[in-house]
Order: C-alpha cells, then structure tokens, then sequence
DNA sequence: ACATAGTTTTAGAGATACCTAAATTTGTGC
DNA sequence: GCACAAATTTAGGTATCTCTAAAACTATGT
C-alpha cells in the first residue's frame, strides 16, 4: 500500500502526540495539524482501513505497528533532512524544520542513504533530537530537563525542543546551541541564571526556555 | 498567482516542446507527460486562464511571458538540483533526473540559492544541458551534433541529450561523458568510431548515441 | 467540394483531501 | 439517572487532477 503526502503528515503527527504511549484524541490531530476535527476523522477511517492506525469511535487514536514503521520512517527523513541542511548547506538551525518539513514526502531512499552516509550516520539531528535508524529503532534520549537541575551545576546542552522557533532563535543568540557548556548560578521561581562558557556571559534563562532544554550533568 | 505542481509540469513540458518556437499540439503534450488528451485541454485551460500560456482552440498551445518565467524557474530547480545530487552527492549521471524531477517542486528559493553558490553558480547541469540564471537568461549552447562532424576530427563532448537513460548509461559505461575528449576515426552511414582519449580505446557508436551527443571542435 | 481519418474538445465521472453544518456520543455535575 | 457541554462523527459540498466516451473540428485526398 502506497501512502500518499498527507498519510504520512498524519502517521507522523500520531507518532508525536502518542509520544506517551496513550491514545490520542481526533482534536488534538486537527490542532497539530491545523485542519478542522472533521477531515481527521475521514482520514483516520482511511488510515484504519490499511492497518495503519487502531481506531476506536469517540476514543482516540493510537497507531498500529506498521504504522509506527512508516511514522519512524518519515521522521528519519525529516531528522536527516535537517541534519544535511545544517551541516551541509549551512541553514540555521530554526530554518530547517520547515525546509525538511516539505522535503521528507518527496526524497528517495538513495537519497535518504546518500545523506545518512556523508553525514556519517548520525544519530541526533542538529536540536538533539534521535535520528531513528533504518531498523526503525531511536536512539536514547536519557538527558533531564535543566528545569530539574538545582543550582549550582555545570551541564552540556544535549537538545532542544524544538516545537517554538521563537526559542531557537533566542538560543542561538545568546550562543547557546549543541553542546554549548553553561554553569547553572542561580535558580529562581521563573527563571534561572547561567554562565555560557564558550561566551563567558552571563544569561538569564526564562523558565519557558528552560523547560526545553535537556542536559548532561557534568 | 500560486502554480500548482501540476501546473509546473506541464509549464516546464510545453517550454521544452516549444524550444523550436512554434506551437505544441495537445497530443504531444499529452505523450509527454503520460495523461490523456483530454486531460491536456482542461489543464491548458487553467493556464491560459492564468495567462501563462496562449491557446487557440484545435491550433495547439505556446507559452506567454510570464508562463516562459515560471517555467524557467522549475528548470532551473531541475538542473541545479541535477548538478548538486551528482557533484555533492555522487549520484550518477543517469539517475539524477528522476530524483530532480520530483523535488524541483518542493525546495525553497533558499535551498536553490545555497545550492547554487555551493556549486559555484554552475552554467552547466551534468549532462551539459545550460542552467537558467535567477534572472532567467539561459547560457549558450552553440555545440554542434556529432553527427554533423566528418572524420577525422578530435572533440570534446559538452552536451547529451539527457532523455534516454539507455544512452547515458552506456555513454558512462564507455567512458565518456562531459569534457571527455575523443578522436573520430571513422564516420559510416550508421554509425562512428571514435578513440576515447582518457581510456585509448576505440568505441563503435550507433546514430542513435551520435545524435545525441554535441561537441566542440579542437 | 466533400468524405473521412485523425486530432482536439466537451461532458460527465472518480479519487483525494479538505471544508461547514448537523447529528451523535461521551462523561461530568447535580 | 439525567441534562448538558464538549468531543466526535456523519452528511453533503468544493477544489484539483485525472479518466473514458462522445461530439466537434481540421486537413487531406480525390
């Protein structure tokens, strides 16, 4: 069974919203991705009636293993596509969802190889995110969210979530990005306060920052 | 005006069918493009309302101005994307098209620039064919057919004709491709012979290769 | 000049994916 | 246990792009 674009937008969109192992319900789909409750029900019917999904009336959504398999499959696309067009053609990383947002419907599986070898197989794409292999399996992602790290702390920035391009850019103006090294001085009700070590400057990190990002300990 | 992928098709089709500058009947449009006549009509329809292209009834179709524009671009795309797949990912020269052909439409102006000024703003895709500049103009292409060359003469190729992958596959196989120099032997009613000089071996080409190989004269 | 073969257009229908509006179901609060 | 609000589905409609079959037009040969 072939699947077509907007299939594949839906697989991907369940995988995410089901992240947590529970189902997930119709609105929730047409929020995400932005089309009314009604066109998602009609298409979860088409997606149950190849396996893809296991849909029960009025009780939400949870996708099927095979599924899975073509939901993973689109988002190595998608990971790789924004590992390339960062590391290759120099995009900066909040430009690079929407670019491979498109791309991943229409690449081959040469390219997708060709991409995955220059890049030397990577695992993380450029916000941290695992990379699933061709196998379908994700590598770990044990990092803890800064907002639990408690002053004071030195930790590695691991990954990003990446969902809010607002804080991307904030990021990467304060020269914080993968890997970046910072020293945790002081943590408040709504914000905390870090040492950019590459930088040497002081940066005052909203707690709507903080809960996206996730860190090693150092 | 947005164009669909569609409509990029079928802009991009007629301009190549239109390169002796007259007008294209429905059926070769049709031919090209794998759909039925009929389908042609409807579609040149939309374009001509969108004064992309000029239709007189049973009397074919030719592109206006700004259908030549928007059709220059999606060439462009094509043979940007031609050159990077096989400069930067080392696909071969037979299997570029077919992944060119399907992301023409989806990459950004963004992606077409960071492309174009990684390859060095190339004038020339792999298979020699000029790539349109931002602004449209074309490069020359002022190589002659082989086949119009007499023996003896030494040449180098500088253009293929690209819609036969057989031949490309068995050009490549030969060791000939752009900038390959050769020395022709022997010119007989079917066929050549010609000294490639990279390899010194002499390899016998059919009329059908010959014509589809153009050539600078040393 | 006109029959006719071939080309092109029109007419009507199917698939995909979306929409709005109306009906149905769920589960909570009383 | 029932009314009601919220969530979900059904019903019916739009747009895009394709198809087949039938009608209309063109151009050629006699």
């Amino acid at each position: 069974m072939n699947l077509t674009h907007s299939m594949q937008d839906y697989l991907k969109t369940i995988f995410m919203l089901t992240a947590d192992h529970t189902r997930v319900p119709t609105t929730r789909i047409a929020q995400t991705l932005n089309v009314q409750p009604a066109s998602v029900t009609s298409m979860i019917k088409k997606l149950a009636d190849c396996q893809l999904v296991d849909h029960q009336s009025y009780h939400g959504v949870a996708l099927t293993e095979s599924g899975r398999t073509a939901a993973l499959e689109m988002i190595r696309h998608h990971r790789l596509l924004e590992t390339y067009l960062s590391t290759a053609l120099g995009y900066d990383w909040a430009d690079v969802h929407e670019e491979a947002d498109r791309l991943e419907h229409y690449i081959s599986e040469e390219f997708e190889d060709r991409i995955a070898s220059l890049l030397g197989n990577p695992l993380y794409d450029p916000h941290g995110d695992p990379i699933p292999g061709r196998d379908g399996v994700l590598p770990p992602t044990p990092w803890p969210c800064l907002l639990d790290v408690p002053a004071p702390a030195t930790v590695t920035i691991r990954r990003v979530d990446s969902s809010q391009r607002d804080a991307l850019v904030f990021l990467s103006s304060k020269g914080i990005t993968i890997g970046t090294t910072c020293t945790v001085l002081k943590t408040a009700s709504s914000y905390i306060m870090i040492d950019v070590s590459s930088t040497h400057k002081t940066v005052r990190l909203p707690n709507a920052i903080v809960q996206r990002l996730f860190v090693d300990q150092i």
